[in-house]
RNA sequence: GCCCCCAUAGCUUAAUGGAUAAAGCAACUGCCUUCUAAGCAGUUGAUCCAGGUUCGAUUCCUGGUGGGGGUACCA
């Protein structure tokens, strides 16, 4: 029985007594000096509510739980709640024959579509995709962990002014003429200009930007799902933004506004109005000149986002672009959508740190620092660990010479030791002749040491929750480091072979296979590794 | 001007409105003849200011102060 099955029994059971107050319930891990395995408000909140005694809400769920085999206290107000420990036994079980114990019913009815990374094709990947990256793929494995049905994608915006400027700049590469101003000065585009087959001298001769172009994105775009792939990180579809010209879906989705109403005229323009409250001024959908702005077409993509079928659609962008969410809102809620359903997670900007000195990352200033050189100086693990380390709130300073150390400094490494030394311990049990296989604590009594340990794997799940709540991985992150410092801690002062006293043994490679099963399960969600061995 | 984010220990950060605010780094003191010392045990050390809401505020609200970002017929 995982934490939020049992708590939602205990609340089945509370139920009896308080059919009205019941929803209110829910547990809560209790702070490190309690001693309790979980602990709950309740009687606060509804003997507040109801104006009666604490004592005697006390009463009732006190024997309400009594019947599950649940003891409680009253401390100050709060009860504190102890397990048997069946239901820890029962847990790691649980955990230890089931590879996905955390997978909820009311969530697989959620298809959720999660848009990250989308850098422009016109250059490699860098510290802002990085984080990005990290960020939405951890967001959409937990996610899945617990049922939800997650959609990757990654818009290419392949059309407009920068894909020609990538031509001429690539042209220019080619033969080795001044860039144009506003060109791609970046030295990738001198790699790529090598590999040009030679019938580009023709295309050179006739001026044909758009062989050039396109040649350029396709080498940019193979490097970025490289390098992506190198990160760990999968997408499960590509959008490409020439499709909605193709397909004319931002056309139609400005006749669409058109037809609602929703456009105006001015100066030459096409402008969107406003939607009540969420925006305070009216954006440019087609420019004077006829084009098409970037709004529109984004506009008209977040469209197919919910025509699709998803209902919950999360875009992942910086700070930078913080502005653009109003507007997208409103014209989502002038699309005729539930512009609730559209959600997006701001990631604050990231500075670099070597040495002593902060770099601020700018195009601008010139300090780029591409994930392929990051991943080559440091490591995926230690990129993709240090990005959910910190709420997406947070202004990150990624300290790269921490990132590189390979010692106790570095929490990432403090994790994966605390695995690798799990498995270390296993193998010389096995070794000795111990049936690891085994999973038993049916012979073995609980110390205080174990109850810690064991309190701290079932609140697990709760840590996955705050996740998705919060949108955002650094809960599990925190949580893992946490844990492992459990472990190691537990693992000085608790011998776990001792060849005289099987049944100890045999239960405590247990507790040290659901901490493993625990410890492995956060780091793959994180997609961090967890080395057998170090 | 307007909008968004942030302010917690010397530094980098954590804390679904809850109990004695939690880690890492840095500093200091101990621990390797037993399963990995990339480890453990311990010491020092913090909620920007002023109000408000609440049984209870680091957390929510208002107003300051300080830092970052945004505010295009760019993408």
């Amino acid at each position: 029985m995982t934490l939020s099955e049992l708590e939602s029994l205990m609340r089945k059971t509370i139920s009896k007594n308080f059919p009205e107050d019941a929803h209110l319930f829910s547990i809560t891990e209790p702070p490190s000096h309690i001693k309790a395995d979980a602990s709950t408000n309740f009687a606060i909140i509804v003997a507040k509510k109801n104006g009666i005694k604490i004592a005697d809400v006390y009463k009732k769920i006190s024997d309400n739980l009594d019947t599950l085999g649940i003891s409680t206290e009253l401390a100050g107000g709060f009860i504190n709640i102890y397990f048997g420990k069946n239901i820890y036994a029962n847990y790691i079980s649980g955990i230890l024959s089931s590879s996905s114990p955390f997978i909820k019913n009311e969530n697989t009815d959620k298809k959720v579509i999660i848009e990250f990374v989308s850098a422009n094709p016109t250059g490699p990947l860098h510290l802002a995709s990085a984080i990005s990256a990290s960020l939405g793929d951890s967001i959409s494995s937990i996610m899945k962990e617990l049922g939800y049905t997650v959609f990757k994608e990654y818009y290419v915006n392949d059309a407009g002014n920068q894909v020609e400027m990538l031509g001429r700049s690539l042209l220019s590469r080619y033969t080795n003429t001044p860039l144009p101003e506003d060109g791609y000065h970046g030295e990738y585009l001198i790699e790529i200009a090598k590999k040009l087959p030679d019938v580009a001298a023709e295309w050179a001769k006739n001026n044909d930007i758009k062989k050039f172009s396109d040649f350029a994105l396709k080498e940019i775009l193979e490097q970025q799902k490289k390098d992506l792939e190198d990160f760990g990180l999968t997408f499960d579809n590509w959008f490409f933004e020439s499709e909605l010209h193709k397909k004319g879906i931002s056309d139609e989705t400005l006749k669409l506004l058109e037809d609602r109403g929703a456009v105006e005229y001015r100066d030459g323009a096409k402008w969107l109005k406003s939607a009540d409250n969420l925006i305070d001024k009216e954006n440019v959908l087609v420019k004077s000149n006829g084009l098409k702005t970037y709004f529109l077409n984004d506009l008209a993509y977040h469209r197919t986002k919910y025509e699709r079928g998803f209902n919950w659609i999360i875009d992942i962008w910086g700070a930078d672009h913080h502005g653009h969410i109003s507007r997208m809102k409103s014209g989502v809620k002038m699309l005729g959508f539930d512009e609730t359903k559209f959600t997006v997670i701001l990631h604050q900007l990231i500075s670099i740190k070597r040495g002593s000195e902060i770099l601020k990352m700018s195009k601008r200033s010139g300090t780029f620092y591409t994930l392929r050189e990051m991943m080559e100086e440091t490591s995926k693990d230690a990129i993709r660990f240090f990005f959910t380390m910190r709420s997406p709130d947070t202004h990150i300073i990624f300290d790269i010479d921490l990132a590189k150390k390979q010692t106790s400094e570095n929490p990432l490494y403090y994790v994966q030791y605390a695995h690798s030394r799990i498995n270390s311990v296993i193998e010389n049990a096995k070794a000795k002749g111990f049936d690891t296989d085994i999973s038993e604590l049916s012979k073995y009594e609980l110390s205080d040491d174990d109850r810690i340990i064991f309190k701290k794997l079932f609140w697990f799940e709760k840590s996955l929750n705050q996740c998705v709540k919060d949108l955002s991985p650094h809960h599990l992150t925190t949580y893992l480091i946490e844990l492992a410092k459990e472990f190691h801690s537990y693992y000085e002062r608790n011998r776990v072979i001792d060849e005289t006293n099987p049944d100890t043994t045999l239960a405590r490679i247990t507790i040290l296979k659901a901490i493993k099963f625990t410890i492995k399960k956060g780091l793959d969600l994180l997609g961090v590794s967890a080395p057998e061995r170090m």
